[in-house]
DNA sequence: TTCCATGCAAAGACTTTGCAACCCG
DNA sequence: CGGGTTGCAAAGTCTTTGCATGGAA
């Protein structure tokens, strides 16, 4: 099964359905995201690309279009303990938020779509009476491409 | 197998190996850390609470004194996405940081020590080639109290 | 017209830094 | 005594908010 992030029109509609508009700063910001679904941009790096498309816009307009997209759950907000929030695009038909692993070295960022909590979480629901409705969870580590340099410099 | 925290006494000695001096003000830090160890305090709480025993301390030196501990793997800054950093003790003799169930409802959060993610790390490093040295896994979801709420307020 | 949306600038929240005085080892 | 440490204030970074203007239905 291949999860794909939603599109333009399915979006559109999620606005629609919550009495909001897509305006052509929404529309271009939303763009945006969809074009780099992989990179976890921050608020100003999504600023910095959307003011491409659309010079006038504001960098206010495009917290509160991530806010929004951020309540209607198109839009998960991160935190890699760099100290500022990143987006990243929920997949579509993803029960749960997917996961991630950082490369202390590089920085670099991978996304992990398995499922890899299911008997985790009915431990934890089982065991601490919790109800778990969603997750976060991030591997600290070195990639492979980090690893293989390390071999080399060896 | 019990985990505790580490004593004063300890972290002094750290602190010495890393040429650090335990002043009365790094002390009085440590000490509301150790006293509350379960709370998940912001930079900003700590420092209400270090001012009760030390008046004189600055904010400032409650940043640098959480800095420092956090480079000694002392302290683990965490974030669970209200915007700010916070601070839990790590435990003594575990491998990993532990786990957190966040309320939705009530905001509170409960830690647990259990090592949930031995098969996954291991799964993870065989299927993405990535040496993990560390996570962050949080549940989102209802705690045992907000359930229990909600069902007699039905 | 009506109301949401926008851009700008100002304000706000959290954290870091510069510097002279201070004090632990 | 000397160099790390401190408190204070200022600066920095990220984000939110107030407000008059603008635009779509």
């Amino acid at each position: 099964m291949t999860r794909h992030v939603p599109t333009l029109k399915k979006i559109k509609e999620q606005l629609h359905g919550a009495n909001y508009k897509l305006t052509p700063q929404r529309e271009a910001t939303v763009m945006v995201l969809l074009e780099n679904e992989k990179d976890h941009l921050s608020a100003e790096e999504i600023y910095m690309l959307v003011k491409l498309k659309s010079p006038d816009i504001g960098l206010a307009t495009v917290y509160r279009t991530l806010e929004m997209l951020t309540e209607l759950k198109i839009l998960d907000k991160v935190n890699f303990n760099d100290g500022l929030a990143r987006y990243d695009m929920r997949k579509e038909g993803a029960k749960h938020f997917h996961h991630h692993l950082l490369c202390l070295e590089c920085g670099d960022i991978e996304e992990v779509e398995d499922d890899l909590l299911g008997d985790v979480e009915r431990l934890v629901e089982k065991e601490f009476h919790f109800l778990v409705k969603d997750h976060r969870l991030t591997f600290h580590g070195v990639c492979r491409k980090c690893q293989e340099k390390n071999n080399t410099a060896d």
